[in-house]
DNA sequence: TTGAAAGCGATACCAC
DNA sequence: GTGGTATCGCTTTCAA
């Protein structure tokens, strides 16, 4: 029913063969101008549209770029993130492919998942943060076609190249702030919610390798849920942990737990330091003024160019490409104390 | 290179057909379990993952479910969006269609967008909020074989189904708080960040019309970046605007205003009430806590029901068929003054 | 119980 | 300049 290159051919009065040089613009010097004229004209009145599909049986590979993102983990994901998928396939796009974001749920194991990417064909896939993939899974992927395995984020299974983001560096340089203004008793927020322990494990291994090389230094991981509920709780047993200060994941859970703590009379920055992370508007509008860690991602334009060039050159050796960094952005919350 | 059930048929000695069927649960009475064993054997070996893009050219249909969204909305995305497209997608899958979300980039006409996801033959293609999709559209979808189309958000085109987000009722909801609290001169808060203007603008004409009931009531729109500079610079002609409300688009521009005005000296709410929206949990984080209008929107359950129903009855009428609801949680920010 | 073969739509080589 | 045609991988009917 829906218009086909044959039925364009018909149309217009010609082959099969005419209208595929014409559309893909490989007709100079092969098919006169008016002929040319006459198959667009037909295409247009009939409202055709290529079969994907057919096109990449024919070539071989779709020419999709895969953005795995585990489903558990998008609602996690702020706008620093979403922001940087969103310029990613605008960028994609640029270089003539078509980005397309494909959920892995939680379920399934990485095989399954990676099996259901691999039926598409992809040119490339890139799995984001706690997209599985393991080395079996990068086999697959490689075997059935696709030119460029990239992980994004957790340091790459064998074969697939690496766009580091490193979640230790991200506790490490908030312990290495708390420890310098003079904190030894550092809790560290570790969220309940699902998905995020591929964030907050490396953060607290982050701070904890900092902490052991500063003598008295103790790490005290403390669970917390995003609710005033479970911030509140917290903040009620707070000075029997005997804690001053605290890196509390991400700026929403800082901002929450700093709430908590003030109506439960804790004093921050006198009594308990607390640091954040990812540098968001709405920490400056507190008071006081949070501190955060501010982490750079790899510049969407560079992640596209970099997935380019390894479809074109699918040799490439895997390598890891590119790190983020993280700055500590020191504000009120975590000043030292008078005293 | 990769292999291909011919492959498969050939290692376990057996015909493409036999192998067809084994791998698509289709074997019961046809094939005998010890064939089956050696098929299922055989592609295991190799790693054989069937090829897409040949079943739906055989099919005539991919199963992708297509979610397109506006690239440059992306980005403004809240949690409450993401975690919508998030369990939308699962939910599919439980339905056996295949979620994948595509951006739309700003730059093209919406006849270019579309012809892109003609191209992959989805079986559904569910419009998210500014994506674009006129009448045209939905035919160039249609004829290429689409089943359903369905635009969430704004009312939907001619031929196309519709989830009813009805961003006026936003607005009005929260006029007709102020405007009961004795408030008479609102600020509508107008966001300068791209592709917001397809929720600031029916929001602003909700107001609007809530204000036309009212004799005496006034309606200002104010643009405001999301900086903490435009904000300041906002609060310091606050009171030439002769405002003693404000609807400030949704949490994060209410506290970005919120928080500046109160830094130049403007009482919250005693000279002036604010209102957000999305009811985020920060806004209770703030003092005054933030009075906000919640959104309810349809449950991703509910809406992948749908996708699934028009799938299998493509010939069902276009109707509309879910609205989003809006109620205000009032909190301190807009109390009435004492006096 | 298994196999042969037609055909889905697009491409590109080779002949005219 | 233009057209025939083999081919990509898979499904499914029909025949054996």
């Amino acid at each position: 029913m829906p218009p086909t290159s044959t039925s364009v051919a018909r149309y217009a009065g010609v082959s099969r063969a005419t209208v595929s040089y014409v559309l893909n613009g490989l007709a100079a010097g092969r098919v006169s101008p008016a002929t040319q004229e006459k198959v667009r004209e037909a295409a247009e009145e009939l409202g055709y549209v290529p079969h994907a599909a057919a096109r990449s049986l024919r070539s071989g590979s779709s020419g999709l770029v895969l953005i795995a993102v585990p489903a558990d983990v998008v609602p996690a994901f702020g706008p620093l993130f979403t922001g940087f998928i969103a310029a990613f396939q605008a960028e994609l796009q640029a270089y003539g492919h078509t980005g397309v974001l494909h959920g892995a749920s939680a379920g399934d194991t990485p095989q399954a998942a990676v099996r259901a990417w691999a039926e598409l064909r992809p040119a490339a896939v890139i799995a984001m943060i706690g997209a599985p993939l393991d080395e079996a899974s990068v086999e697959i992927l490689k075997r059935s076609g696709t030119f460029a395995v990239v992980s994004y984020g957790p340091p790459p299974a064998p074969g697939a190249h690496g766009i580091a983001m490193d979640q230790e560096e991200v506790g490490a340089v908030a312990a290495a702030h708390l420890l310098a203004g003079g904190r030894r008793d550092i809790g560290v927020v570790v969220p309940v919610e699902h998905g995020l322990g591929l964030f907050s494990q490396p953060r607290l291994k982050g701070v904890r390798a900092v902490a052991a090389t500063c003598p008295g230094a103790r790490v005290v991981p403390v669970e917390l849920a995003y609710t005033e509920e479970s911030a509140a709780e917290l903040a009620d047993r707070w000075r029997d942990l005997g804690l001053d200060a605290v890196f509390a994941y991400n700026d929403e859970y800082a901002m929450l737990l700093m709430r908590a703590l003030q109506d439960a009379g804790v004093d921050v920055p006198g009594d308990v330091a607390v640091v954040g992370a990812d540098d968001l508007l709405l920490g400056r509008l507190l008071r006081p003024t949070l501190t955060s860690v501010r982490i750079e991602l790899p510049p969407p334009a560079e992640v596209a160019a970099l997935v380019d060039r390894l479809i074109r050159e699918p040799e490439t050796p895997p390598a890891v490409h590119r790190r983020s960094t993280a700055h500590i952005e020191v504000r009120e919350s975590s000043r030292r104390p008078a005293g």
